[in-house]
DNA sequence: CTCCGTGCAAATACTTTGCAAAGCG
DNA sequence: CGCTTTGCAAAGTATTTGCACGGAG
């Protein structure tokens, strides 16, 4: 039993990768992880398998930062915080009525536009990097 | 007087590309949209000088957008709308109060962090797009 | 004369893709 | 077998950069 969720066994790790950590890792991350317990793992096997996660709904995009795409495999709902200085993200969780229906429905009628998700994040440093 | 601000002229052409539009418009658009008038405009001025009216606080980005970065020189405090399908951007504006500083406060106490600003986008399909 | 801005092309950086081989049921 | 997954390398796309030239003060 090698696979689980007809995964193969190189997805299973990407996705465990992800999982497992709460970095928000982007591919490089993942890559260098795993490249250890796993030397035949190419590069472009990361990348395509995010793709498949992502399109199974298992895995969503922090958004890029510093240039590298970041994901997360948390897929309730969240925002993020992110270091300015040293790029790490962080979980930010606000009251679930934050974003009531409501709004949606607001702005969706002001502009005439079908709202589906939102994306929330928020900017600064971290406690780790001086300010 | 062909420079104001300080500005070149093939800066404050960039500038005002960007002012005069809702698109939002990517470093592409901004180039094909002057290039008729400034026939020997370059990619790279163009790069270049959105990048020097970031750091100028002129402009600022909307976020990559299928693959391009897409600028708004609207510095006001306001969210945005983007189509999942036509990628197109349109200005989403809440109440000034809808994110408080004690909200600022609050998360800043509970992750350690310091926030200095947020990024607020809505996602979904637009009233130009089938649904 | 000096500095800033620029065209051009080369270089980067990240990501995607074509293809043949390997894996699994 | 037939379909999926993969390594590898090449290709693709967006962006940045080195360099020498050119214009403004």
């Amino acid at each position: 039993m090698l696979q689980k969720r007809n995964f193969s066994a190189k997805r299973e790790a990407i996705y465990n990768a992800i999982s497992l950590t709460k970095v928000h890792p982007s591919v490089e991350w993942i890559y260098h992880k795993l490249k250890p317990e796993i030397p035949d793992l190419s590069l472009g096997t990361v990348y395509r398998n995010l793709n498949v996660l992502r399109e199974m709904g298992l895995v969503k995009s922090v958004g890029v930062v510093d240039g590298q795409e970041r994901f997360d495999a948390d897929m309730s709902q969240h925002s993020h915080f992110i270091c300015t200085k040293c790029f790490c993200v962080i979980d930010v969780r606000l009251g679930n009525d934050f974003f009531s229906d409501s709004i949606y429905d607001c702005i969706s009628d002001e502009c005439g536009v079908y709202i589906q998700y939102h994306n929330l994040t928020f900017y600064g440093v971290c406690g780790s990097c001086p300010k």
